[in-house]
DNA sequence: GTCTATAATCGGATAGAC
DNA sequence: GTCTATCCGATTATAGAC
């Protein structure tokens, strides 16, 4: 029978992610104490080790999950059309889900280098998985004649830099919605791809 | 009368600070201790308080070091001709200073959080005068007609995100050479800007 | 200018009570 | 599952000899 409340073990695990994504994002993985997060979930710093067996694994897991929990929102994310509408419909979906996510986005890149050899390489092959996707559509568009640039993979990488970048500026009390933003994006990434009529 | 010979602090400080660029950029700032800084000069740790007051000054002269001499570097480069031509000088100056320097562009990124406040303020404000300089090149082209974007702020921070990204994966041996990057890029951006005809 | 020694604090991780 | 107490090593920064 399943439970019909959430165990101690349910709730505090995801606090405890929760409260270590928040202080890492803001001050650096080895900026923050255990103590430091033990403090933000509200509880002793021993009471950690029943979540994580140490810091290295807790930061590996937030990015593996934020890798994994992306490449999720993106499959149920419908993606059809002509090259240029799936271009588009990445466009969108990338800059919905990072924008809102400003600490995993952040975290997931600046610590990477924090992860060991093997944890690096796990989250290098789920964020090659994604640009994979972004690369498929430039191929489709590339292959119909709808796209033409010098070089597909740096093509990928460019776009994703650029798009990724709204997360260091975009505010939501700012100047631009996220609508806005959106649209000048699409404007953007579709010109510097589309073939020259 | 000018002395000949550096002294020791005229070469140690350089030592100094270019120890603590490649230990940040490679670990991060809270992670590398005064201690490792020292080791790598080869001094005891105490030396060390002879070039900084203390260790958030030491980053913070990286990154204000780092954003004066790209200061430097643009003013002394040649940026004429069309709004179409000073864009690809733009461009390629940007890649040209950016990508040889990976660890000062990384730690001036990456680090702007561990800055005390005033600090930040000094490194945003030299870092903006950057931005405005491409904004400008911008608005000559708008002004024109070569160029049409939906919004010229956002245009600048995504062509600087797009190109400061080459930085996260070029590598000297990898498969394309720093002139072929140019290219693709110079392409990239210049599409992405240009009026319809 | 550099060294050694030290102060004072804080770090990750664990053991055992409850 | 959480707490308290603790181990033991590392941290920044300083003082004073040379």
């Amino acid at each position: 029978m399943a439970r019909k409340q959430g165990s101690h073990s349910d709730i505090t695990g995801p606090k405890v992610r929760a409260a270590a994504l928040s202080l890492i994002a803001r001050h650096g993985c080895a900026a923050v104490s255990m103590r430091q997060i033990a403090a933000e979930v509200g509880v002793q710093v021993g009471a950690l080790y029943n979540y994580t067996p140490d810091k290295q694994t807790l930061l590996f897991d937030l990015m593996r999950r934020h890798m994994e929990k992306l490449l999720a929102a993106y499959a149920e994310t419908p993606i059809a059309g002509t090259p240029t509408q799936q271009l588009e419909a990445f466009t969108r979906f990338h800059i919905r889900y990072h924008v809102p996510r400003r600490d995993e986005v952040f975290v997931s890149y600046m610590e990477l280098r924090n992860l060991s050899v093997d944890n690096f390489a796990v989250v290098e092959g789920l964020r090659r998985n994604y640009e994979d996707a972004l690369e498929g559509i430039l191929a489709a568009g590339e292959a119909d004649g709808s796209f033409a640039f010098e070089d597909r993979k740096v093509t990928v990488l460019s776009l994703i830099a650029q798009l990724t970048g709204i997360t260091n500026w975009y505010r939501d009390d700012g100047r631009l919605t996220q609508e806005q933003v959106e649209e000048i994006y699409c404007d953007l990434v579709r010109r510097s791809v589309a073939a020259v009529r």
